[in-house]
RNA sequence: GGUUUGGUAGUUCAGUUGGUUAGAAUACCUGCCUGUCACGCAGGGGGUCGCGGGUUCGAGUCCCGUCCAGACCGCCA
């Protein structure tokens, strides 16, 4: 037997009990005649006593010990003569008897603790010494915590949950696939998938009603903080049901998660705002309402008084920077750069300072009086004390603009709490998206995304301005899921597949089993996805889903611990009837 | 594909205008120490300054190239 208790359950209770503990050795402090080490599991530390008169070659032996040995000691739960209040089973320690290494380690290339010193890098190449952090293992912990609720929340509103392939087929639509070569099908690829899509759509076909999956999900586009190639997504699809019921089961499912997993609390209904209005007034489909800062429009207000850059803009936006305006002169050029900066793009920036004495004092002070200012303030409702903010040119990159420096702002005010959840569903997103490049439409969701009938009318006059029966949820502004009632018509399909620029063969090719299958029954059906990452991520308050994945890959898309991708050899490419390029 | 920041001891970092033998902390090793828990004290070992080229009497420092890593833009139905 390796052990009667773990490192984490001893207290003054188990006082006098003969005990056995296996774990790691944490930290070893020799006093000369006393040695205490500190052995740690998942569950704690529990801190082993040696005495020098009693037991000396024992003594000797656990002096020895080395950082990461994992070893094996029996020997009396005593108290100790003087406790530490910081740990668990601070109250105890064990008197050693026997003690048995069980492996010896080589000295980690970085501390074990949960202020580690080493890099990311490093951490990332021994991902396996960083998972033994306690941090670490408590983020994993939480996703563990999460995806179980979400089990028994799907599971009693009656989803059933389906594995669908990773083998399937690729298709040009949407981000670039992953593929992987055939061997028996000489020439020929399967595509790991982007989502389920097609399958859970498949399945309400079939009558299943209501499905979910929590399933990894492909695609080999650039990674970010909260991007990874791979990823895990809550899947789900139910048939016979509008946008308003999906949007309440998924309600109550975040809910419950935040409730269950958290302890956290939700004040009343998510709030829902339009994908329009979201643009008006956030510049963003996943704005974070933490904080106010609401976009206003000094288009109109600031016209024809000689400032040609304002003249010559689509639109004159604002923002409202609350108790900014003491920003020194530094701080106002800091920010200007901020904007400037290739990422951003922005030719400059515009300031109004709104003092508490009530004067404005503004960098465009030569084209406007301070009357001119006041209005602009009263119409952006900025208090005394406030800095407005105004950047101008072509609305929509305008927009993008002002949302990053509203979310700049609102970090460098503090304004962004990570213990505050304010969650958003966003509606009404458009069906169409013109793509410049390839000089046509493309699905803002996908192309299985029904419009909304109202619209339908315009799909052939106006299809920019198509609206669909998409939805998102934002949660702090990420964008944690989205979905969307699809489409269960053969024929609006098919027109679908049109707008997009397949032809009909293509269209059958790619997709002609969905299409018919639609000819068999389909039931009206919809459906969403969480990132689960990213849900987690969020719930742990972190903008970086890495460290909520046990293995990730880095930037550049790679397994540093594992060393992958890597070379295959002649053989292989031969089996697979590849060559290589060059 | 692009912008940007970084790469110096096992690790995290400092290194001035280009100038003697490249430092600190921590980790590691040795010795001392009977109540530590970030133990303490004394000592010690440890460096191809990412790599290649250039400028210079002299390069960790300046220039060019390149590789690696982080953040971001493009991209991500």
């Amino acid at each position: 037997m390796f052990r009667t208790h773990t490192c984490g359950e001893l207290r003054s209770a188990d006082i006098n009990s003969v005990v056995t503990l296996s774990g790691w050795v944490q930290k070893s402090r020799d006093l000369g005649g006393m040695t205490f080490v500190d052995l740690r599991d998942r569950y704690g530390i529990t801190q082993l006593a040696f005495n020098l008169e009693d037991k000396p070659e024992l003594t000797e032996a656990a002096s020895k010990l080395g950082r990461e040995f994992v070893i094996q000691a029996t020997g009396k739960v005593i108290e100790r003569s003087s406790k530490n209040k910081n740990i668990s089973t601070g109250d105890i320690e064990i008197l050693v008897d026997e003690l048995k290494i069980l492996n010896a380690a080589k000295t980690p290339p970085f501390t074990i603790e949960d202020e580690t010193d080493g890099g990311e890098e490093l951490r990332a190449q021994y991902r396996y010494l960083d998972l033994r952090r306690k941090p670490v293992q408590n983020k994993l912990l939480l996703r563990n915590k999460v995806a179980l609720q979400t089990r028994v929340y799907l599971d009693g509103e009656g989803f059933w949950d389906v594995e669908t392939p990773y083998l399937i087929k690729s298709t040009p639509e949407g981000a670039r696939d992953f593929v992987v070569p055939s061997r028996m099908n000489e020439g020929e690829f399967y595509a790991l998938p982007q989502s389920p899509q097609t399958f859970k759509q498949l399945l309400m076909v079939s009558g299943f009603d209501r499905y979910y999956q929590i399933v990894k999900c492909f695609r080999d586009e650039d990674l970010r903080a909260d991007r990874q190639p791979e990823f895990t997504q809550i899947d789900c699809e139910m048939a016979f049901v509008e946008q308003e019921d999906i949007l309440n089961t998924f309600e109550g499912m975040i809910k419950h998660l935040f409730k269950t997993v958290r302890n956290y609390e939700f004040e009343g209904d998510f709030p829902r705002m339009t994908y329009a209005e979201a643009m008006e007034k956030y510049g963003s489909d996943k704005p974070d309402i933490r904080f106010g800062m609401e976009f206003v429009d000094l288009t109109s207000l600031t016209q024809n008084k000689g400032f040609a850059i304002f003249d010559q803009s689509d639109a004159v936006l604002a923002v409202a920077a609350p108790g900014a305006a003491p920003y020194s002169r530094k701080q106002l050029d800091a920010l200007t750069d901020w904007v400037r900066r290739p990422q951003i793009g922005a030719k400059g920036l515009v300031y109004v300072k709104c003092n508490e004495d009530g004067t404005y004092k503004s960098s465009v002070d030569k084209f406007y009086s301070e009357e001119d200012l006041e209005e602009w303030a009263k119409a952006a409702n900025a208090q005394p004390g406030d800095l407005l903010l105004v950047l101008s040119g072509e609305l929509d990159k305008t927009r993008k603009m002002l949302n990053d420096l509203r979310l700049h702002m609102g970090n460098e005010l503090g304004l962004r709490n990570p213990n505050v959840f304010k969650p958003l569903w966003v509606y009404d997103f458009p069906l169409l998206e013109w793509d410049e490049d390839s000089k046509r439409f493309h699905a803002m969701h996908h192309p299985f995304t029904s419009p909304k009938p109202e619209d339908l009318a315009m799909i052939d006059t106006n299809p920019g301005k198509v609206r669909a029966n998409a939805y998102d949820l934002a949660v702090n502004g990420v964008e944690l899921g989205g979905g969307s009632i699809r489409i269960h018509d053969r024929a609006l399909q098919s027109r679908m597949f049109d707008l997009l620029g397949f032809t009909k063969e293509e269209a059958q090719a790619q997709f002609g089993f969905l299409m018919n299958a639609f000819e068999y029954g389909a039931p009206p059906h919809g459906g969403l996805a969480f990132g689960l990452d990213r849900l987690v991520a969020t719930m742990g308050g972190s903008e970086s889903i890495r460290d909520y994945i046990a293995f990730p890959k880095n930037n550049s898309g790679r397994d540093v611990m594992i060393d992958a991708p890597s070379p295959i050899d002649q053989a292989q490419l031969d089996e697979l009837n590849l060559r290589l390029k060059k």
